[in-house]
DNA sequence: TATGAATGAGTATTCATTCAT
DNA sequence: AATGAATGAATACTCATTCAT
C-alpha cells in the first residue's frame, strides 16, 4: 500500500491536470451521449477513475461541468481543424475539399454533433456562460473567406457571396444529414451509410460550387 | 364513488378522447422543451389537467408517452403540411415556395425541431417503435418529384437530380440555422432574428435553384 | 394484498391526517433529540413509517418541515398549559402553582426545551416564519395579570408588577435550570435530579413571591 | 518544496502554539454559530487560515475539537470573570453589581450562551469528557459566599441561603432572556434590545435581594 | 374512467477524514 | 509541522411508477 515509488516528486501538479482532463473527456462523452439532463455524475467519476468529490472540487456543480464540457468540444474540435490546409488548392477543389473535410468533421466527431444539439435544446443557456469566446471560434470563415477572394479573382467564382452565410450553409448541408441520420433513415428508409454520407458530401460541393459560379 | 350519472352517454368516448389529446399536447410540448431524461410526468400531468395515473392507464409509461407524443408531432407536421399547394405555380417559383414554407415550417413548430433533435439524440430508439409509419412519411418528397420533372420537361431544370436528396438538402439548409441558433448566435455572434432567417430562405431558394439549372 | 376492508370508505381523509401528525410528532422528537442540522429525514421517515417522499409531498423541505414542527412543539404546549387553572386559589397559593407548574412543564416536556433552544441557536429564522402566531402565543400570561391584580386588591401583593416581565422571570427560573441541567452538572457537581428540581421550583415560588410583597 | 529557513528556529514551538491557538477560536466561533453538527470543519480550516490536515493533527477529530472549543469557551468566560471585584462594595451593591454584570457577561459573550445551549441540547455528552474540571469550574459562587457572610454579619440578608442555588437563580434570571430572546421577541412580541435587557437586569437585581432581606 | 396517497430506486451534492508528499 | 488532492459514506431531495378506492 505504501510501494509508491520515491522517484516520482511531480505528482502533484501533473496529476492535477490529469484529473481534470479525465474528468472532462469523460463528461463530454456522458453528455454528448445522454444529454444534460440524462448524463450522471456516477457514471462520469467512474469512467474518469475519480471519485465524485473531486469532480465537484474541480467543477463546482453538474452545470458547470457540462458548461466545461461544451467548451472543450469546441476547443477540441477547433484543434482539428488546424489540420486543414486549403492555400495550396485551386479555389474549386479547395471548396470541394472543404465541404468534404466538414462533413467528415462531423462524422468522426459525433460527439460534437451531439453536444451543439444538446446545447441548442438548452436554449443556449451554458454557451453563453463561456467567457474565452476567442478560443471557440472557429477560424474556417477566414479560411472560406480567402478562397473566395481567390476565386473571385481568378473569375471562377462570383463577387458578393458572404463567407459566413456560405460557410453556415456547407455547415447546414453536412450537419443535418448526420445530426439527423436516425430520423431520416426511418422516414425516408435511406440507409445514412457511409456511402450515403459519401454522396451527401459530393452533391453538397456540387450545390456549394454552382452557387459560386458567375 | 362509483355513482357517475347514467345519463351522460357520450362522457366516455368522447371525454376519453379529449383526455388522451391533452395529454399528448402537453408531452410534446414537455419533451421538446426539456428533452426525453429531462421531461417530468408530473408536469404533463398539471399541463394536460389529469392525474398521472391517467396517463399511465392510457400510455403505459414514459417512454411510450414518449413514443406517442414523437409520433403525434410528425402527425401534426404533416397535417400541417398539407396546405402547401405547389401545383399551379410554375416549377422556379414553385421551388422558391418550397424553401419558404420548409424554413417558415420549421421555424413556426420549433417543437418539431426540438423534439426530432431529442430524438436522434437517442439514437432513434423510439421512431423505430412507430407501427404505422405511412402517417409520418412526408408527401413533400412526391411534390417535389412533380415540380422537378415539370421543370425539367420546360427545359428549366436539369435531370438527374434525385428528389430525396435534394430534399434532404433544402431541409438542411432551413433545419440547421434554426435548431442551431442559439451556438450560432454565440460562436459567429450573428443576430438570428426573423430578417436573417428571411434572408437565410432567400440564400437557400437560390442554391437549389441553381443546383438544378442546366 | 387485496384484503382491506371493504367497509373502510372514509379511508383517505382520515389516513392523511394520520400521516400529516405521524410525521410531525416524529420530526417534532428528531429535531428537538439532534437540532436542525443533527436531524434526519431519513429517521423521521421511519419513526414516522412513511416513506421520505410522503414528507417531501406535504412539507416541502426540510426547513419546512423544522417550521412545522416547531408551531407543533408551541400548539401542543398550549394544550397542556389549558389544564392550568388557578381561578379558585388564592393569589399566593395561585403563584405557587404556577411556578410549580412551569417548572413540571418543562421537566416533563423536555422536547419543547430543546426544540425552544435549537430555535434559538438559529437566531429565530424559523419563528419568524409562522403566520398563525396567535395559536402559538400563551395565555399564561393573562391569568398572571389576573392573579396579580387579584393580590393587589386584597392587599397582599404590591402594584406595578408587569405581568409579562414577571413572567418571564418565573419561566427563566424554571428553564435554565432544565434546559442547562447538564452543564451544571458537570460545572457544579450538583445532581439535577428530581428532588433537586422540586427544591428549585419551591426555591422560584419563594423569590417570586418575595418579590411581590408590598 | 521543503526549503523552510533553517534560520528560524523558533519556529516550531511558537508557531504550533499559535496554529492550535488560532484553530480554537475559529472552533469556538463556528460551534456556537452552527451548532455541533452545523458546524462544518472546512469552515474553521478557512477561518484559522490552517489546513484541514493540521486540524486533525492536532486535536484527532471533530468530536474531540469540538470537546476542546467547550473547554476554551469556560476557560476564556472565567478569565473575563476574573475582572469582577465586589469585596470592596457593601453587600447590597455588591449583589446588584453582580446581576449586572452575569447579565452583561452573558450579552457581550454570545458564543459562550450558544456553546453551552449547544452542549446540554446534546445532552452534555462532551464535557463529561473535559479532565481539568478545575479550569472550567467558576470561582463566582466562592465570591457570592462572601457576599452573602457578609451581608448576613451586617443583617441586611437573612442567613440559610445557599450560594450555589442562589448564583443558579441569578444566572437564570440572566442567562434565559438573552438565550430566548428569538422566540421571546416572536411570541411575546417585545423588543428584546439594550433597554429591554438593561431593565431586566434592574427587575433581577430587585428580585434577588428581595429574597435576600430577613 | 379517474385520482390522491404513497413509495423504491435513484441523483446531485456534502462532509469528515485520510493519503502522499 | 504542514498541505493539496482525494474519497467513502452519507444526506436532502426527486421521479417514474403503483396502490387503494
Amino acid at each position: 500500500m505504501k510501494n509508491k515509488p520515491a522517484f516520482s516528486p511531480k505528482n502533484t501538479a501533473r496529476d492535477t491536470t490529469r484529473s481534470k482532463n479525465s474528468i472532462l473527456s469523460a463528461a463530454l462523452i456522458e453528455f454528448s451521449a445522454h444529454g444534460h439532463a440524462g448524463a450522471r455524475i456516477d457514471r462520469i467519476a467512474r469512467q474518469a477513475k475519480v471519485s465524485k468529490p473531486l469532480i465537484y472540487a474541480f467543477f463546482g456543480n453538474k452545470d458547470a461541468l457540462y458548461t466545461a464540457a461544451l467548451r472543450e468540444a469546441y476547443v477540441q474540435i477547433r484543434v482539428r481543424e488546424q489540420a486543414l490546409n486549403l492555400d495550396e488548392m485551386d479555389p474549386e477543389n479547395a471548396i470541394r475539399a472543404l465541404v468534404r473535410f466538414t462533413l467528415q468533421h462531423f462524422k468522426s466527431n459525433p460527439w460534437f454533433v451531439s453536444i451543439l444539439n444538446t446545447e441548442n435544446l438548452r436554449g443556449g443557456k451554458s454557451i453563453r456562460e463561456i467567457e474565452d469566446l476567442a478560443e471557440i471560434r472557429s477560424d474556417v470563415v477566414n479560411k472560406l473567406d480567402k478562397i473566395l477572394q481567390r476565386g473571385v479573382q481568378t473569375g471562377v467564382f462570383r463577387a458578393g457571396v458572404d463567407p459566413l452565410n456560405f460557410y453556415i450553409a456547407i455547415a447546414s448541408l453536412c450537419f443535418f444529414p448526420i445530426s439527423n441520420r436516425y430520423t431520416l433513415r426511418t422516414v425516408f428508409d435511406c440507409p445514412i451509410d457511409d456511402a450515403w454520407l459519401e454522396q451527401k458530401a459530393e452533391d453538397a460541393a456540387e450545390m456549394a460550387l454552382k452557387f459560386l459560379y458567375p
